[in-house]
DNA sequence: AAAACACCTGCACCTTTGTTCAGTATTTTT
DNA sequence: AAAAATACTGAACAAAGGTGCAGGTGTTTT
């Protein structure tokens, strides 16, 4: 993008956020009341270096007619439906359709670039110190490993939960972060798998 | 929804197509072209009906002015964009173009049917009670009352914050659910009010 | 048969909104 | 220092577009 100035930007800004709250661009003298400019010459002068520099189109001769390239609001690219899993049928993968208890459409500003995700509903109060409230749906990023004190969704016995990952030498801890309970212990051998890690969380009040 | 004839949905849908398509309502005289009705009145009469069966809404006076009822706007069919606001500018309405940050995409499942919502960034600890810290995402569903103990964001000297809603004879409480917080006491006369009644949360992590 | 409604024509009017011209002061670039 | 761009004022005009009135013709409901 070619460079403009702190004013241009300002008006730019203005009629970008308006377009995307109102679906439909300012009209010239709205412009103009925003800013303090009392011409709206004043205000075409900007619209046409925003235009030649490529930040707006004008439609001539039309009402509310200010118009952003394409790219500016990649269309469909701002939500992405992921699997809400409720509960974990034994001897099943996760994503099994069987598993699957909803779709869920999200921002993608929620998630992580190129991963696998999907949307696990939490049981229990386990995770309350971390404002984790059961009912809430956990988003959870596919991943077979973890870093020390993340929260991941483990897979304990075919059941899923949230847990905060401790690793030692020869056993895992899983702790939760309400205080009533406490660390499960996971030794070699047993029945555990990661099944990702926490990437965000929705809750419905 | 009210029963609305051929024609009328025929109009209807048309004035929907081009509101997703081009971000802005029809002129009277598109859409009269495009069903070759040759008077604006025949139009008219059209978009009357529509209006008084909740179809549409119509800005007086204004260029382009056919909007739809609020949640008509899916970017997929199980998801609405909202606004999201950051701060809010001294003097100016919660949804104020200025205010809005950048809208989000959340599922249609999240929201209560045919209300104004919006999206809030949560600023510090005092909700840690209900789950919600500081950078989390508050859905709002705008209306000026509330009950007993509902949580709200409160419009306080032009500040939203959330709080639990404790409304006495000449005063309302509004109590933090971190015990660390003093409840607020807001009397008569002071600049106070209801945003709207919190709908749901959001994080990333 | 009367009333209500759907669906239209035609025209005038007026507000909103975009366009154009002429000019000024200030800052930035060459 | 000159040229060019920025950032406006002010006025007038024209096109776009919303509003209102006075009808008209069918079809459906009462």
């Amino acid at each position: 993008m070619r460079k403009i100035t702190e004013r241009q930007h300002a008006i730019y800004s203005y009629i970008k956020d308006f377009i995307l709250l109102r679906k439909c661009s300012p009209t010239i003298r709205e412009i103009g009341d925003k800013f303090g400019i009392k011409s709206t010459n004043g205000v075409r002068d900007a619209l046409r270096v925003l235009e030649s520099k490529g930040y707006i189109k004008k439609l001539s001769n039309q009402a509310r007619g200010i118009a952003l390239p394409q790219n500016v609001f990649p269309a469909s690219a701002e939500a992405v439906s992921l699997p809400l899993i409720g509960s974990i049928a034994a001897g099943t993968p996760i994503l099994a359709a069987e598993n699957v208890e909803q779709t869920l459409t999200v921002d993608k500003s929620m998630l992580p670039r190129s991963s696998e995700i999907f949307a696990l509903r939490v049981q229990g109060d386990s995770m309350v110190g971390d404002g984790i409230l059961s009912g809430d749906i956990a988003i959870i990023r596919m991943q077979k490993n973890a870093e020390r004190g993340q929260i991941i969704a483990a897979l304990i016995d075919g059941d899923a939960t949230l847990k905060h990952y401790y690793p030692a030498e020869n056993r895992i801890e899983l702790r939760a972060s309400n205080p009533k309970y406490m660390p499960i212990t996971v030794c070699e051998g047993e029945d555990f798998s990661i099944a990702g890690i926490l990437a965000g969380v929705i809750r419905k009040c």
